[in-house]
DNA sequence: CGCCAGATTGAAATCATTCAACCCCTGTGG
DNA sequence: CCACAGGGGTTGAATGATTTCAATCTGGCG
């Protein structure tokens, strides 16, 4: 078992229920609702003041950039939040990109430093927010460290589709994965090249299958296993 | 250039220059000051309510282990805090495990909370130490994602002598460097092996030295070069 | 229909691991 | 003061995993 935890389980709606004064304030900075297409940039890194941007529909990822190299540092599904981390460095030490068509909340980056201020809850919600995503990055690096290029696959399909399957009901046989050989191969430390390779060997045993957007897990209890990510895990 | 950025510039000293009423409650939660001798579990995966630990004095790490491999997250400097993701979370997500002799300054969990309600500066200063440390994880990531290990290497001394630089004069020919071989594979995701192998390297081109646990930066300009932490950086 | 990005594949090359052997401190006990 | 033990450190050779590069294929789309 590469990964005893789950960093998964902390993932939480951080706006939903809030009392009366805090949903105030937090309405306050609500300053509208954004579409973003595909494949576009929705803020690079080096921005100030890009707001909190909730994600409502779709998904994004976050990623770090130089030498022609990329480093995809997390994705972004329905209910996560981009700029939080930037609102409290002043600064996106990263880029973010939309992978399918974005649908977006935008609350202005004072929110943060008044929540703080006023409400107190809000602002533990945020900590705990950055807090669990941060346990996230973790996990993804020990994997990215310490696993073989068939266990970070393995365990970012796991661990793609269990966060889906937190916001709604999710087929493992058939659940959203629109990402390329590229972005698995970016976001692992793997070529795209090596990435196909291990997909047609997961295909061929029928553990899993990626198809056009969408991924198959066929054999669930084997890609736990694969991934180091079984059921013994605490929680 | 492998990394833009350079999440150190971050780093800060958490609880430097509150006002009278923050000091208060944080010296409210100051329950006392211990000391550790070297490679000693600080505290482990799992446990809950280990409380703030201010470090000091020395040098710590935080790892995540499974199935015989560890991965090193980060290691922990004097100034830095071990158990603040713990306190958002409420369970350790990793251990941490003494490096050299330590000297620890321990708070009350419910800092955190209390801080929250009442000390909304201080809450602040721990949201943005969270997210400078995710910062600097994120960054690790991507030079062990993207870069070859002798970058990997490069990049590791870079950072450790930069956030020694942030708290004392540190001299970049001699510095402390508590690390065996083993600890920069665990960090770095390679093997001791290998370590051993682009140490020489690095030493026998003049570039930096590990002796016993000192590092020596020999030519500081092509180390840069070498872990993409050029001066071009911007900060 | 033609185009093009992404996918696929094979062969060669490279990087890193493995494993085993040996070395060299350093601390300890006689 | 020496012998010994043990944990790292060091090294080479063989192996293995992954990359590289180039060529070919494919499917979606204007």
């Amino acid at each position: 078992m590469l990964i005893p935890g789950r960093s998964d389980r902390y993932t939480q709606d951080v706006f939903r229920g809030l009392d009366d004064s805090e949903r105030t304030i937090l309405d306050a900075m609500r300053s509208r609702s954004i579409s973003r297409p595909p494949n576009r940039v929705i803020a690079a890194q080096g921005e100030i003041g890009i707001g909190l941007l909730v994600v409502s529909e779709g998904w994004a990822m976050r990623y770090r950039e130089a030498d022609g190299r990329r480093q995809i540092v997390d994705f972004l599904l329905p209910g996560e939040i981009i700029g939080l981390q930037a609102a409290l460095l002043g600064v996106m030490e990263h880029s973010a990109r939309s992978l399918t068509a974005l649908q977006l909340s935008v609350f202005e980056t004072r929110l943060v430093r008044e929540s703080f201020e006023k409400a107190p809850n809000l602002a533990l919600r945020l900590a705990r927010y950055a807090a669990a995503e941060a346990c996230r990055i973790e996990e993804m690096m020990t994997v990215i460290g310490c696993g073989e290029a068939l266990e970070r696959i393995g365990y970012l399909m796991l661990s793609l589709y269990r966060r889906q399957s937190l916001h709604r009901e999710v087929d493992p046989r058939d659940c959203p994965f629109p990402l390329r050989r590229q972005h698995l191969a970016d976001a692992l430390g793997l070529t795209g090249a090596h990435i196909n390779r291990m997909l047609n060997r997961l295909r061929d045993e029928g553990i899993a299958a990626v198809h056009g957007r969408r991924l198959q897990i066929l054999d669930l209890p084997r890609l736990e296993q694969i991934a180091g990510l079984n059921s013994a895990a605490p929680g």
